[in-house]
RNA sequence: GCCCUCGUAGUUCAAUGGAUAGAACACCAGCCUUCUAAGCUGGUCAUGUAGGUUCGAUUCCUACCGAGGGUACCA
């Protein structure tokens, strides 16, 4: 259990015992300067309307119950009515044991309800190279599933490929290069060059297995993003499984036919969709929709995913309510979850650049992370919230990658290196406890024992970013006290708190380097 | 038109309804006979506009202005 979570059990008690409320809903939070306190609640503010009380007296109140507890250096009530909580020192030498003993587990959540959870995102189309926009729902669906299995859950990592249907054959078509075709760029060319075949049809089919073998799995490879399984659309089709879908909805008394096409009644009940859709259209062909619901259901209904989620890009946004509705349908209500990527724009030489893999205007995935490297990438794209769109400025790329906040991090855990290899030839003073912490070195031990309570977070909100925010907080506190407390005195001889403390946040750092799939460099 | 996301320092980004709105880059002034100066310390600079709800609003609600995306028998 996190130190947060322990808060929220102990005001709970409190709650229950001095007004009889069980289920009182407030937060827990971090106090903006340390000076403050190491945790922060609003308990009493919230609370002070229902009981009709002074919100400062009630959290007087409170913080006196509550300053009971063994591990609280001092509770204590602030204007206009927060209670703050100072970890007793022994309390923060006990965690810091804790993290020389968990070692890499470190941040896994224990006894937590584990859940059975498929990730499923980039599924590019086979239609071309990754871009650097498939980058970022890539890195953050690569990085979520990580978190989500340090809190947990047991998780699959899926990529969609759509290897069917209208899209293939027109890269059929633009590899004949006939009057149909429509995406051009270099790798058309070297696909010509590979297929022989002649019909539009079969010519895509090939062509789309080349670019997912050639072009997109080396690449996600080298950026560093791992898959358990690519699932072809193609085999849904073979196997059956989109005639029986419709046969199943068919049913289910779901589906109707007007206008010579086959719809899904998705406005059906309390549907967010505003119309129904298409499954079969007036050409006897079916569409996307069709096979997509075929593809959720394989998820939920044959392979029995507790939840499913999904990171599409914003472009995708108007797709989400007419799939959860289908799943909803299906009876799996709620247990699909969609994640919007919002774009991410080019920026050339100050201007938008508009890419398009039809106009065969795009820069791909990997001539990024071949410019710049792949934890300045990784990192840059990680450090963005999913829901604002992000301006990607190419001419500034390069020069940026030196300023990346990546390097601050990577540099803390340089410079721990550094010291370690240094005091491993040198003797250890026998201060084992320390009585009165330096406020780096408190600082220091009270952002490490963050790092579950940040796990916990993330899996909650799904809001991958704030790791990296955390990791560079983490490292401007070890910065602080790198250059406050020496570990290694003018006599060569190495304080054995200050080892242990260092030691605990090189091990943090590599813990949450590993989440995001960065490297932890010992020499920089 | 309707729907979604967003508008915060010169720039790129943070901030479950909380406390003095945080970083980084850029800019200015300092710090290396001591564990890596890719570091540290100090300084300048911000919530699109107008209302509302609240003890308290960058956050919630309404209107307006601005950016991007969606609005197909495309995906």
């Amino acid at each position: 259990m996190t130190t947060k979570d322990t808060i929220k059990q102990q005001i709970k008690q409190v709650l229950i015992k001095k007004y009889q409320l069980p289920n009182f809903e407030f937060a827990v939070n971090y106090p903006p300067s340390s000076t403050m306190g190491d945790y922060s609640v609003n308990v009493a503010m919230l609370l002070a309307k229902d009981l009709k009380k002074n919100p400062f007296e009630l959290a007087k109140e409170l913080a006196q119950e509550l300053a009971i507890q063994k591990m609280w250096q001092k509770v204590v009530a602030l204007e206009p009515g927060f209670i703050n909580f100072y970890l007793a020192e022994k309390k923060l030498q006990e965690n810091l044991k804790n993290i020389l003993k968990e070692k890499e587990k470190f941040g896994n959540l224990k006894n937590v309800e584990k859940k059975k959870i498929m990730l499923e995102f980039i599924s590019a189309n086979p239609t071309g190279p990754l871009t650097l926009a498939n980058g970022r729902g890539g890195f953050t669906g690569d990085v979520l599933a990580n978190v989500l299995t340090l809190a947990g859950n047991k998780v699959e990592r899926e990529y969609y490929v759509n290897d069917v249907g209208n899209q293939i054959k027109v890269l059929g078509h633009s590899v004949l290069k006939d009057e149909q075709a429509q995406y051009k760029g270099e790798y058309i060319d070297e696909l010509k060059k590979e297929i022989k075949a002649i019909d539009p049809k079969q010519v895509g089919k090939e062509a789309a297995q080349i670019i997912l073998k050639k072009y997109i799995q080396p690449v996600i490879k080298k950026a560093g993003i791992k898959f358990d399984k690519y699932f072809l659309e193609s085999e849904l089709h073979e196997g059956g499984s989109v005639e029986k879908m419709l046969t199943v909805l068919k049913k289910k008394d779901l589906v109707y036919e007007k206008d010579g096409a086959v719809w899904l009644k998705t406005t059906d009940k309390k549907s967010a969709d505003d119309k129904d859709r298409v499954l079969i259209k007036s050409d006897g062909s079916k569409t996307y929709f069709l096979a997509d619901i075929a593809y959720h259901f394989n998820k939920l209904h044959d392979r029995k995913f507790d939840e499913v989620i999904n990171l599409w890009g914003a472009d995708h946004h108007g797709y989400v309510a007419r799939m959860k509705q289908a799943v909803a349908l299906l009876g799996y209500p709620g247990q699909l979850e969609v994640l919007l990527m919002q774009m991410v724009r080019l920026i050339k030489d100050g201007q938008e650049f508009k890419m398009s893999k039809r106009a065969g205007v795009y820069v791909t995935l990997e001539e990024l992370v071949d410019m710049v490297g792949l934890d300045v990438t990784r990192f840059f794209f990680l450090m963005h919230s999913n829901n604002k769109t992000m301006d990607f400025d190419l001419n500034l790329a390069s020069e940026k990658s030196s300023k990346n906040p990546v390097f601050y991090v990577q540099y803390a855990h340089a410079r721990i290196c550094s010291i370690l290899n240094k005091a491993s030839d040198l003797e250890v003073s026998n201060v084992k406890i320390k009585d009165n912490l330096h406020l780096a070195e408190r600082e220091l031990l009270t952002a490490l024992i963050k790092w579950p309570e940040i796990v916990e977070e993330v899996a909650e909100n799904y809001e991958v970013h704030k790791i990296c925010f955390y990791a560079i907080a983490l490292s401007d506190k070890f910065h602080d006290f790198y250059e406050n407390c020496r570990v290694i005195d003018e006599n060569n001889l190495v304080n054995e708190f200050r080892l242990n403390l260092i030691q605990a946040t090189w091990q943090t750092l590599k813990n949450v380097l590993k989440t995001l799939g960065v490297s932890a460099p010992e020499k920089m």
